[in-house]
DNA sequence: GACTGAATAGTCAGAGTCAACTAATCTGAG
DNA sequence: CTCAGATTAGTTGACTCTGACTATTCAGTC
């Protein structure tokens, strides 16, 4: 529907863009930018497929080698620079991916179709164990937050986010352990039934 | 670190190893089972993929080729079973799936991490934009929950999980949205200044 | 002034993913 | 009876991704 397929999928290619509105640079450079700013939270990145991208950037036009030069006895240096084309790719894709929220596939979700075939005694405990996790990492990006004083919170703002949904989560986690466990609804007895009988989904009687 | 490389990365994997917990089937008929417990919602799912892991779930050993039937003319229907190997990964894999979260990459972070780039009064418009379609998401979910009268909720916690947040990222966007947009302490004209200006991200001063 | 490790810069094979295609059989309308 | 369309069942090929590998240069140090 809403989604067109885009030329260059990858997630990486719209940080690329990005950089490259600020002016040329070379493919190394990129990855030491992404690397500084750590980027690498926010976009899956890995030194190879960057060179991929590129390459897949400029097949669609939307960057273009601007030169190749060489410095000392380095391998060559090419240098790309965004086209009119990628702009308009940059503003449009960063428009649908705030204004159109898509469908994804959480690892958890998947892990949550599937916990009755636990113990739910098992589940609980490592429901536990997610939840200090979570704490973790959330204290991890608090501090990260917190560290970054002086840079402009709006450029933070994908922290923030991610800690709204770790809170989400962990308070989410806490209510089914609540669910399974309470001696009064407790789902514990039914789920370990369900657990020794079949694992089908029970749409029949 | 704890997350070990499995031998089949793909979670589609779990889903055919849970479904081969009950018996033994054929590729076709864990297709269709997929699909009418809408499990496509949770695992990435296309038609393709499915015998592409089973060959690979064969091959690491977690499932064994039982018979190879022939029904009328049709094509050959090799039934598969799940090992005992097979039994413990899934059990392996579920546990590090729900005891341990993982870093995973939201499309959302991603464009948030650059919406500085688009003028702040289009990101207004586009996060409003994003906020009904949020709530209408979760409104198809909460009527599939209500449809669902008979299941134990224990199959549809994953749901709950959506929701959860579904809930926590409108009250984000919502908050978002303030932060721009009240003139008290509003970030609209510093935004419109950085856009003005460079996009670099102000690590100096 | 030669050695070591880190940084620079890029390539590539193998594995994985997805959409499109083939092809048979079943179902029901006319 | 026969034809269209849905369903069953699986294959293929083009594309993408990732981790591992190569190779050079620079900074420090003994």
């Amino acid at each position: 529907m809403a989604a067109a397929k885009r030329k260059v999928g990858n997630l990486l290619a719209l940080a690329v863009l990005s950089y490259l509105t600020v002016g040329p640079k070379h493919p190394y450079e990129l990855s030491r930018l992404l690397r500084e700013h750590q980027d690498d939270r926010s976009f899956r990145f890995n030194h190879g497929s960057l060179y991929m991208v590129i390459q897949q950037l400029a097949k669609a036009g939307f960057v273009a080698e601007q030169a190749t030069m060489r410095e000392g006895q380095r391998p060559e240096r090419t240098v790309y620079a965004i086209t009119d084309a990628g702009r308009a790719e940059l503003r449009d894709w960063l428009r649908e991916l705030v204004g159109s929220p898509d469908h994804e596939y959480p690892h958890f979700v998947a892990a949550l179709s599937l916990i009755a075939a636990l113990p739910p005694d098992e589940a609980v405990a490592l429901l536990r164990q997610r939840s200090l996790r979570l704490g973790e990492q959330r204290a991890e990006i608090s501090a990260l937050v917190d560290g970054a004083a002086g840079v402009h919170p709006l450029f933070l703002v994908e922290e923030e986010y991610r800690i709204a949904l770790l809170d989400a989560e962990i308070a989410f986690v806490a209510r089914f352990i609540g669910q399974i466990t309470d001696p009064e609804t407790g789902w514990g007895p039914q789920w370990a039934a369900f657990h020794a009988g079949s694992l089908d989904k029970g749409d029949e009687s």
